[in-house]
Parts: C-alpha cells; sequence; structure tokens
DNA sequence: CTACATCCTGTAGCTGCTACAGGATCAAGG
DNA sequence: CCTTGATCCTGTAGCAGCTACAGGATGTAG
C-alpha cells in the first residue's frame, strides 16, 4: 500500500502556507503533530502540499488563536462548523464561555493596574528607605507570623 | 566541611512554609532550583527548614505573581530591595514597565471582548447554516487565497 | 511497632510554540 | 552536468511557571 502521493502543481509547499497564513513553519509542523491540522499528501520526495481546504482550515485556527482561544476550543469550534454543521447554539456556547474567560481576566487586570498605578504615583523616585512599590508586594503584617 | 545543619525548632517544615504561604510545595522546591529563593537549612536528615526570613521572601514572591510581574521582574525588585534598599526610582521603572504591559494586555481583551460580545448577540442559536462566531473566525475573502 | 503523614530526589508532563541539528531535495546559474 | 543556496524533512530540546508522579527515607501518634 502506498501513501498517497501528489505532485506539486496539486497545491503549495508549507513555506507558502507559511507565509499565506502567517503562521510559521514549525508551528505548522506542530499542529499536524498535535492533529490540530490533519496530515497532508505528500509529494514522491516526502514533501508536504497543501491545498485550499487547508488553507482554510489554518487560517481559521490562527484566527482563533488572535481572539484568544485555546487550541482545544479552537478544535471544538472546527469540529461543530465541520462537515455536519452542527447546531449554532453550540458554538455559541463555547463563545460564551469564552466572552466570561475573557471579561473576569479584564477585570483582575484593570483592579490590578489601579492598585498599581496609585502605588506609582505615590514613589517620590528618591532613595526613599520605604518605597510604596515594594510596599505593596511586601506582606509584612499580612502572613501569620512574627518578627524581623 | 559540614553542610549547615537545622534542629526541628529552628524553623518549619517545607508543608508549613506551603500553608502558610499558600504556595504548594512543588513550587516552594522550583523555586529553590531557579534560584528565586535561597537553599535553606537541613535537619540531620536532609529535611528543609525555613524561618521569617525565608517566609516573608515567599510572600514578596507570592504576592508578586499575583500582581502579574513575572518571576525575573519579582527577582529584580526583590534585589532592589535588598540589603542597600536602592533607589526607589528602579522599582517606580520596573513597576511602570509592568503597568504598561497591563494596559496593553486590557486593551487587547476589550476589543476582543466586544468583536466576540457582537457577534454572539446576532447568533440565533438556531440550525442556521451560517453562524456568524464561525464566520468571524472563518477567514474565507481574508486570505490572499491562490496567486497574489 | 505499626500505620500513615510528610519529607526527599528526580523525572516527565502541561500549553503553545520556537530553535536547533543533521540531513535530503529542489530550482537556477554557469 | 554540477554546484550553490533556498527550502524541505525528522527529531529533539528549550522557553515560562508550574504540577504530578515514582520510589524511597523520615517523623509522629497510638
Amino acid at each position: 500500500m502506498r501513501p498517497i502521493k501528489a505532485l506539486r502543481a496539486d497545491g503549495m509547499p508549507i513555506g507558502e502556507l507559511s507565509r499565506l497564513c502567517g503562521v510559521n513553519i514549525e508551528t505548522i509542523r506542530y499542529y499536524e503533530k498535535i492533529k490540530m491540522l490533519p496530515a497532508p499528501l505528500r509529494t514522491e520526495a516526502g514533501h508536504r502540499v497543501y491545498g485550499p481546504k487547508e488553507t482554510r482550515m489554518l487560517a481559521f485556527i490562527r484566527r482563533g488563536r488572535e481572539l484568544g482561544f485555546t487550541l482545544d476550543q479552537i478544535r471544538a469550534l472546527l469540529n461543530l462548523g465541520g462537515p455536519e454543521k452542527a447546531s449554532c447554539a453550540e458554538v455559541r456556547e463555547i463563545a460564551k464561555h469564552h466572552i466570561e474567560d475573557i471579561r473576569a481576566k479584564i477585570n483582575d487586570l484593570t483592579k490590578l493596574e489601579r492598585l498599581l498605578r496609585k502605588t506609582v504615583a505615590q514613589c517620590s523616585g528618591g532613595k526613599v528607605p520605604d518605597c510604596p512599590v515594594l510596599d505593596i508586594l511586601d506582606t509584612q503584617g499580612r502572613i501569620k507570623t512574627s518578627r524581623t
């Protein structure tokens, strides 16, 4: 049984796909290894040959990553959007869940930023022994132990 | 030369430090390995013994991580806040830089959230063939398909 | 004295890549 | 036809910052 072969004319090599999608070569091979992308056809010499299908898929993955989806979430989305065009409701669920994650992250970061900003504002920048920035980091009195 | 030894009475074992600081045991040992924490004294049997100094240090690190500082940043802060109580200006610089990073991250996430929220809002949840969520992920027409 | 908790070292795994090493293959110029 | 240089291949190891074992050695309570 011969592995399916392709001619160069059937598609593009990995480097071109890489440039096209803005995903670097090693990442593409990595996606193949972890089965985010199907194994493509190969030329006689063993070079990968990609067609428009893979291009769309990879572009989808890249976009998903840009939007902060994990590879697992993207996998789920790919499966849902796959051949059977499953229910949009499921897609919606994944996206909504992701939005909640994002909101939570924004909240945390916003609180953090306020705290740090306020603290830095109090900082003279001189050689003060009690630097307010170090103070918020320092936990003296907050942990249940004693002295020093 | 004998390795410095300690009695149990001199301090606490790693498990207690772990509970005290809310940092898990393996992480403490990991910090020691990467030299975020100094190697503590040991009992005759080789068990680590921690005192208040290490406790404060670990608590400082933990707090820094909570505030989103990288270990390298925290290392820098620890050095600055160290024996010489170096200039507050340097601490301030690190913190300000970190704040900028946070702001950038918040901005990205906020844009993202708006996009996703808007998209999900358009989603009926039914079995529509064209799911808007999949559409923003899909890049058809956006990639420089075939010959550029 | 026996459980059982806690400690030790060391290694491998996680996510999402990136960066080699050490070859094979391809396309173009001489 | 041959050489150069770009591109391809596989495989492994590394990044941050941990976490999770395996397989022992100790400590402590009943």
